[in-house]
DNA sequence: GCCAAACTACGACGAGCGTCGTACGATAGA
DNA sequence: TCTATCGTACGACGCTCGTCGTAGTTTGGC
């Protein structure tokens, strides 16, 4: 037990870095679109352990990792645990609206296709 | 010489059938989203010569396939040329206000990194 | 009928992605 | 200290993507 980040200091793009390009790309994998949904509906940062994806734990990883190198979410080490939230603020002065958008749009689709929840 | 839209039927999914994540993935290619600026830009519809990209007509032809197939665009024949335009009363029915943030998103990007223009 | 222009089809190639499995590292609690 | 939990690293596999070049097709005009 050392200080807060002691084990592995997670590398984040500053805000000038997040590209649109690489925030479209992140969200048009059905995976990352529900995590990042998931995300937005629970105010509190969640573990990645909350998340129960059809696919491994590696994988989830991977898609975690995208996400948050593409500058979509912010992830920190708390414990064994690893807490993840969206980065609104940074994306709303980069991409005014943008998000809110893609995840009414996720919400409309589910809701249209009948799928998830 | 036979009918209106004798050489070949131009396959576009349905309203229904455009997806989320492939507009989104369709959006996130450079060259992709180079195009849907110029498209949004313009209010008539513009033939693919017009479009002056980096890279070869096969290539170019090939993302305005995907954009076609994703559902962002309507292209059609006329004589020689196809004419190519944004599916903008599709996109906003099914994901209000998306594309025109991610059209000020790209502008702002740009205006940002000082690129394109 | 012939040619130029616009776009396509097809095959190829290198790179990247999404997925998995296994092995590993770090933390918390008993 | 031992162990269970949470997440990572690494390599692998198949698939898709973005790109190109060449050859071909359709259309319009001469």
């Amino acid at each position: 037990m050392n200080t807060a980040t002691s084990t592995r200091d997670l590398a984040h793009p500053t805000r000038d870095e997040i590209r649109l390009e690489g925030v479209l790309h992140a969200l048009s994998d059905p995976m990352r679109l529900l995590i990042v949904r998931e995300m937005a509906v629970a105010e509190t940062e969640l573990a990645c352990s909350y998340f129960t994806l059809p696919v491994t734990k590696s994988t989830t990883t991977h898609h975690f990792r995208v996400l948050r190198e593409s500058g979509v979410i912010r992830q920190a080490y708390r414990g064994t645990a690893k807490l993840n939230g969206l980065r609104r603020e940074d994306l709303d002065a980069l991409f005014p609206g943008l998000i809110e958008r893609v995840l009414e749009a996720a919400a409309l689709e589910a809701d249209r296709l009948g799928t998830d929840g």
